[in-house]
DNA sequence: GGGTGGGACAATC
DNA sequence: TTCCAGATTGTCCCACCC
């Protein structure tokens, strides 16, 4: 919909126009598309589905908070404004002082990656149109297929009915890691510190290395494009710039197999900038495009200075910054530091289903797979959060953190299906788990002490079923076994329903024992400290030789001199270090298993069901609440107008 | 009253 | 015939604590 003043209603003869969808965006090889045919195809294929009410919806949520800024916006005084302006001013200085024209910045895109791979490998496929992905939805499309208005991220069954002749290939990742990891190689040799967005796209910084070869910034480009292609066979786009915001912005715009320059100067990039439309900037998508174009008439990214004084008046101060700096055509340049993940997470798509033992099927299924990836990046988290997307693609999502950092499938699965049962009944096409709170010691551990680290991940995760008793019980079986048995035996299903009732109650009955104040207490020292605790609590233990761990554990001891008995783990003697870990860990995994069953290992359910009520209560509250001020309904991304305008006056004062 | 962390959710690629 | 992903991040509100 390009026009805010367009509706449905009026527009009952192409009711098509105003549809939202982003699949008429320019895009790279879209130019010459027929773009009210798409619309109306993607129309036509999508209306009365359920997707298209709950898009209908959200439009409508959109459409309510635009008319609400516009409000805001018309309730402003002259007074106001010039305010906002002296602020504007103010900011704009702060900013320019920022300015850094010293670097050279190169922005590398992959074009069309995916495809340009899978064509690599079947050269059948050149020249004829072709996606990745299935039916159900697309990652990319070749640029044949693109004149028909196929793009990433476009149901399957919609692209095949504006392109019938489309190939479909599935996605294949290992293929495009590889290809990916050759385009790295020759990044490296410009800039070893490197920022790589995504498989297909990198930021390098090439002020060195213009600066050590007399080169420019395009002739560096030319020859890594260059390089890219006699290493991998595969065209690609750049863009060279005084930042990365702007490098960004200019590889798309010759692309494909093209470049551009943008020099560094002042004058240069504002003149750049001035007619920009602000959809290119990257951070700026459909709702803020949205928001900015139909409430302020922001087209273009000149226009973010010009109109810099609405922006302080209905944005919070960090997303006003954002959009001045863009206006100013200023971006980062600066190489961070390697940016750690925070968090991890899976989820899967299915038919939409209410029936509760399929659901815990698939939950178990998505948790073991969490547990893989945690397990093979080495991570441990504490907060679990369970995201489902309802049949009529409502999405929820319910989070819960833990007194311990797990990696362990069970825990997960424990703690999932806790969420999970909170929610029912309820029709579900889409369940996600996400971990985050990483156990930061672990993951920043001594490369010298991966063994012992990788080591404590796995067991962390596989030693649970052996001692546990919270955990979910499996019978002794492996963990693909209990996977397995879970997904496929109703057993496995009424067992883990009674384990979660059962510990319930339990969970009732240690809350009246033990206050929670006391569990939090000792969940805040770290695991070595509380094994310290432990050893001083039971002070028949002593370290190494025979260890008992806990009275009623069995001692830990090095079978033959350098087995644990415990695990099997191999330590030579000479590894005293990390065979004081070792049983360190021993120590830790069982006060834990100690803690959970003593305690609550995460709020108690009776409290938490309590504390629901209330939320969902104070939720509805609040909805009401912002029936009457839509301004405290507007969570747009990083672009948040604000809550209050008294609260913002203060704080600028 | 200010600071902080948890939880919900929207946004982007 | 088929009928709209998956992963990650950022920001807000709110309850709780000092």
């Amino acid at each position: 919909m390009d026009d805010g003043e367009s509706s449905s209603t009026n527009n009952s003869s192409r009711p098509w126009e105003s549809y939202n969808t982003v699949f008429t965006n320019a895009k790279a090889g879209m130019e010459g598309v027929d773009k009210e045919k798409v619309q109306r195809i993607v129309y036509e294929m999508s209306k009365g589905s359920k997707y298209f009410q709950n898009e209908e919806r959200k439009e409508a949520l959109m459409k309510q908070k635009i008319e609400h800024m516009r409000d805001r916006c018309a309730k402003l005084s002259s007074s106001d404004l010039t305010n906002y302006q002296k602020v504007v001013d103010r900011r704009i200085l702060e900013l320019e002082a920022t300015r850094d024209l010293s670097k050279i910045w190169l922005h590398v895109d992959m074009d069309a990656f995916y495809a340009a791979v899978e064509t690599l490998s079947n050269p059948s496929l050149k020249g004829k149109p072709m996606a990745v992905g299935g039916l159900s939805m697309i990652s990319t499309a070749n640029y044949e297929a693109r004149k028909f208005g196929v793009r990433a991220a476009m149901p399957g069954f919609i692209a095949r009915k504006l392109c019938p002749d489309l190939i479909f290939v599935p996605v294949d990742f290992t293929k495009y890691t590889h290809y990916s990891d050759l385009t790295r190689k020759v990044f490296g040799n410009y800039d070893p510190n490197f920022i790589a967005g995504s498989l297909d796209e990198a930021y390098l910084d090439i002020t060195e290395v213009c600066r050590e070869r007399g080169l420019s910034g395009g002739e560096i480009a030319d020859e890594l494009r260059a390089s890219v292609h006699s290493e991998t066979g595969l065209t690609c786009s750049a863009g060279v710039a005084a930042n990365r915001l702007l490098a960004k912005v200019c590889s798309d715009i010759n692309k494909p197999n093209g470049q551009f320059v943008l020099q560094n100067d002042r004058s240069t990039v504002m003149t750049f900038i001035s007619s920009l439309p602000i959809r290119k900037i990257g951070g700026i998508g459909k709702v803020t495009e949205h928001i900015l174009k139909d409430a302020l008439g922001i087209k273009t990214c000149e226009e973010m200075v010009l109109k810099g004084s609405l922006l302080y008046a209905l944005f919070t101060q960090s997303s006003a910054d954002f959009f001045l700096s863009v206006g100013l055509g200023l971006g980062k340049t600066d190489t961070p530091q390697a940016r750690s993940r925070k968090s991890i997470s899976s989820e899967r798509t299915f038919a939409a289903t209410g029936e509760e033992r399929l659901l815990y099927s698939k939950l178990a299924e998505i948790a073991e797979m969490l547990s893989h990836d945690m397990i093979k990046e080495g991570l441990t988290a504490r907060t679990l959060t369970l995201k489902l997307k309802t049949a009529t693609f409502e999405i929820r999502s319910r989070a819960v953190s833990l007194q311990r950092y797990t990696c362990s499938s069970e825990d997960i699965l424990k703690h999932a299906t806790k969420l999970l049962k909170a929610e029912l009944p309820v029709s579900i096409r889409l369940i996600g788990l996400r971990m985050s709170q990483f156990n930061e010691e672990i993951r920043n551990s001594d490369p010298s002490q991966e063994t012992i680290t990788k080591f404590i991940v796995q067991k962390d995760s596989s030693m649970q079923n052996l001692d546990d008793h919270d955990s979910v019980d499996l019978d002794g079986l492996s963990h693909d076994e209990s996977l397995i048995s879970f997904g496929s035996h109703d057993t496995s299903y009424a067992q883990l329903k009674d384990v979660v009732e059962n510990e319930e109650q339990s969970e009732i009955e240690a809350e009246k024992l033990i206050p929670n104040q006391e569990c939090e207490k000792r969940e805040e020292r770290p695991q070595a400290l509380r094994g310290d605790a432990l050893l001083i609590k039971h002070k028949e233990c002593k370290p190494d030789t025979a260890v008992s761990l806990l009275p009623q554990m069995e001692p830990l001891f090095w079978v033959d001199g350098y087995k644990c008995n415990l695990c099997g783990i191999e330590l030579p003697p000479s590894f005293v270090e990390e065979r004081q870990e070792h049983s360190d860990f021993h120590l830790a995994q069982r006060l834990q298993n100690e803690e959970s069953r003593s305690s609550s290992s995460t709020t108690p359910s009776s409290k938490r069901r309590i504390l629901g009520k209330e939320k969902r209560n104070s939720k509805a509250k609040k909805q009401k609440s912002d029936e009457k001020d839509v301004s405290k309904h507007i969570p747009i991304h990083t672009f948040f107008t604000k809550s209050n305008q008294n609260s913002n006056e203060t704080q600028r004062k």
